[in-house]
DNA sequence: CCGCCATGTCAACAAATGATGACTTAGCTG
DNA sequence: CAGCTAAGTCATCATTTGTTGACATGGCGG
């Protein structure tokens, strides 16, 4: 946004579009995101948005390719139910994301209905309920049955609930809460979900 | 919408406007509504909702007003941690809220920016989880320490997940879930969030 | 039957917003 | 330095959408 090194250079001024537009949809959604804030945001006129990415949509597109998917990011995936609830506390808590100000998944859940976009979303959905059933020890799909992957759906959709609920209200103490602090919960749920208590023979 | 009775007949136009319109609010959110739409729904002219409404926000917060809460509805608060599971179970399933096609719940969290409606958006989601707290036999918000308050606003967030999910994406099997795949899991889950396994010396 | 008033329609306005083509300017290259 | 091209600006258009005042009309009370 306030690169120094941008004057007259296209591929920074392309990144700086991308991100300001990336931070709006976040917060504001794809009708509550206009082009001219987005260009005010980065000091640059409309028209080069037009130029760089074609249209709105084109934008939204850039961006949310630029964006990292759920439990995807680069702390690798959890091999094991303790280090998933622990990732799960660390993404969720207060101040994660400071990039985005919000959780990245706000951006594909506020999305228009373009068809590309939510072929987009319900996978990067999959893709994280997959992630869950990975670290209960299920390598494949098949190797699950629909009940324990409806738990790992469960899970996953908690953590977008969590993401709605911060961003859309000050709930406290969910809004304001700690990785330590969401972390026993978490790890109960995760337990209960992906390994019940009383259920084998 | 099609009600017959409605020949100039004030009160059914009006009834028939406010649930066009909250059926747009959930799917579609507070921005993605138009009022041309709403009034082509039942089939009057676009200015009667000026006459009636004053506004697209008096129109809005009518429909918020005659909207249930999250865990209010008529089924009575839920007495323990089972019934409570249960209650969720059915709120969450694919088949619940034949009248409003979603969740109603999301009508809150798609509304734009305004004060009031943000003020009441935090109230119903703090109401819920206090209904959570109450089921685990605390009566009182002091009652509780903000561990479990943590807690029950997880089970919130879970329930706002769920809805957000399934109406954001063909997530399977989460999308076609009926209660009694759901009752399984979320009994789990409440129990753990609730009454967790091991935490009393 | 007739006029009145609630009920409803019509046409038009203004603001916001995405899209677009013509124009300008900075910086490199020869 | 001259000039060409990429980078950026400007003014404008078309569309959508909320808002609004003037107008029409149907049914009910007298």
């Amino acid at each position: 946004m306030t690169d120094v090194t941008r004057r007259r250079n296209a591929a920074a001024t392309r990144q700086a579009l991308l991100e300001a537009a990336r931070d709006r949809f976040i917060r504001l959604g794809y009708e509550g995101t206009t082009l001219r804030d987005v260009a005010a945001d980065v000091g640059v006129n409309l028209a080069l948005i037009k130029r760089y990415f074609s249209s709105k949509e084109g934008l939204f597109k850039a961006a949310v390719a630029a964006t990292p998917r759920f439990l995807g990011r680069d702390d690798g995936i959890p091999g094991d139910v303790h280090s998933l609830a622990d990732a799960l506390s660390h993404q969720l808590s207060a101040g994660a994301w400071p990039e985005f100000g919000e959780h990245p998944v706000l951006m594909l859940l506020r999305a228009a209905g373009d068809e590309r976009v939510d072929a987009l979303r319900g996978q990067a959905l999959l893709d994280a309920a997959l992630q869950v059933l990975a670290a209960a020890g299920h390598s494949s799909v098949d190797d699950a049955d629909d009940d324990l992957l409806l738990r790992a759906e469960l899970l996953v959709a908690l953590g977008v609930g969590v993401a709605v609920v911060r961003s859309a209200t000050g709930l406290q103490p969910l809004r304001d809460a700690t990785a330590g602090q969401l972390s026993s919960p978490l790890r109960d749920v995760v337990t209960a979900l992906i390994e019940p208590p009383t259920n084998a023979p």
